[in-house]
DNA sequence: TCGGCGAGACGAGACGGTCCGTCTTGACAT
DNA sequence: ATGTCAAGACGGACCGTCTCGTCTCGCCGA
């Protein structure tokens, strides 16, 4: 009656989950999310199916982790207060744009909310561990700006970078129209208007 | 040397048509997107697969056009103008909001934007034949707001309605908040502040 | 007017593939 | 000794193509 013993994390090949996350990350970019497979990841990592289903859960848990994997490194910069808010909004904001432009950065990015849609608990990880500390970041320089007086001091923080995001993000989502450095400053300026002091 | 004939439409059957979209529909609205398979459509609609194959493309394909067959019931529907637009606007949001939160919307509208983000042929025909009449109709009404002073009359149109409906759309997606009327009316306010005359 | 004919869509399902997730094996590390 | 490892066999689900035999048309000649 031995049950599927739960692994010992101590013991785990960290070489292995290497190759894996590695691997996972090269063919997202090469095949597009849809037509990888596990029986891929596992021969392009030279690694057994069964190391990949014992440290686990989903397809979706992998990309993710191999995502996770590559932010951590960017981890821990902050943006830039010059104590013009406007000015350093639209440098982060042209920023994000050419990041969505990037074909490099297509497939991969359109994985990982493609499985976001469906999958509430991979969605919970990613506003925890991806977007979380970015968006603490944003708010932060936000705050400094509302010490300022160049925000309305009782604006809604999660409100102005959803007004500030959403628009360009969906506009990717969709591709409902292009993605430029003045598509940008009129994303800055107009949250700006809204939330004025 | 024969080519894979080309299918005459002319001769397509009506109530096979009918039946593979119902059972696309039902289907997805009991085992969610990800799990519905082309041979389960079939079966459930009592049609041969090759008759799926011979008019759909690909899954998405179906699915997208057992939505468009819902929502052409709908079509011509016209927003309220009673001529104070932020009191118009909210009354669209609340329903908007009210809709992505019912369950029973729920599966279908995820599948569709599943399959969306990794399709843009579907991409296109969504904005084309779903998104793209309503958008018009919103437009009218912002253009007769504009008429009436209530809205900057250089106001880009196309980028009112992302700043209206995209936070709601990402907070959707990510799950990352509640969809209250509350919401809906802070969007509106917000919206109208930034494109005030 | 009507009956036969050919084209083509139909339901059903066989077929070879791919990938799934589990399970087994023997090598290796601790 | 115990547990992970790479490798891959295994049964099952679905894929997309294909081949059946049937059914429904429009057309044409009697």
């Amino acid at each position: 009656m031995s049950q599927p013993r739960k692994p010992n994390p101590a013991r785990r090949s960290e070489r292995s989950r290497q190759a894996v996350l590695d691997a996972a990350r090269d063919l997202v970019s090469e095949l597009g999310y849809a037509k990888v497979s596990i029986e891929a990841i596992a021969a392009r990592a030279g690694v057994g199916k069964q190391t990949i289903y014992r440290w686990w859960p989903s397809k979706g848990a992998v990309i993710f982790d191999s995502f996770l994997a590559l932010s951590e490194s960017e981890e821990g910069m902050s943006l830039p207060d010059t104590g013009d808010l406007e000015a350093d909004l639209k440098i982060v904001m042209r920023a994000t744009v050419a990041e969505f432009a990037d074909p490099a950065f297509e497939a991969p990015i359109r994985a990982l909310n493609t499985e976001i849609i469906g999958d509430p608990a991979l969605a919970a990880q990613y506003r925890e561990k991806l977007a979380g500390p970015v968006d603490e970041a944003k708010k932060e320089r936000l705050r400094s700006a509302q010490r300022a007086g160049q925000l309305a001091a009782d604006a809604d923080l999660d409100l102005v970078l959803e007004v500030l995001y959403a628009p360009l993000y969906q506009r990717w989502v969709h591709r409902s129209g292009p993605l430029t450095p003045q598509y940008a400053d009129a994303l800055v300026e107009i949250t700006l208007r809204a939330f004025a002091p």
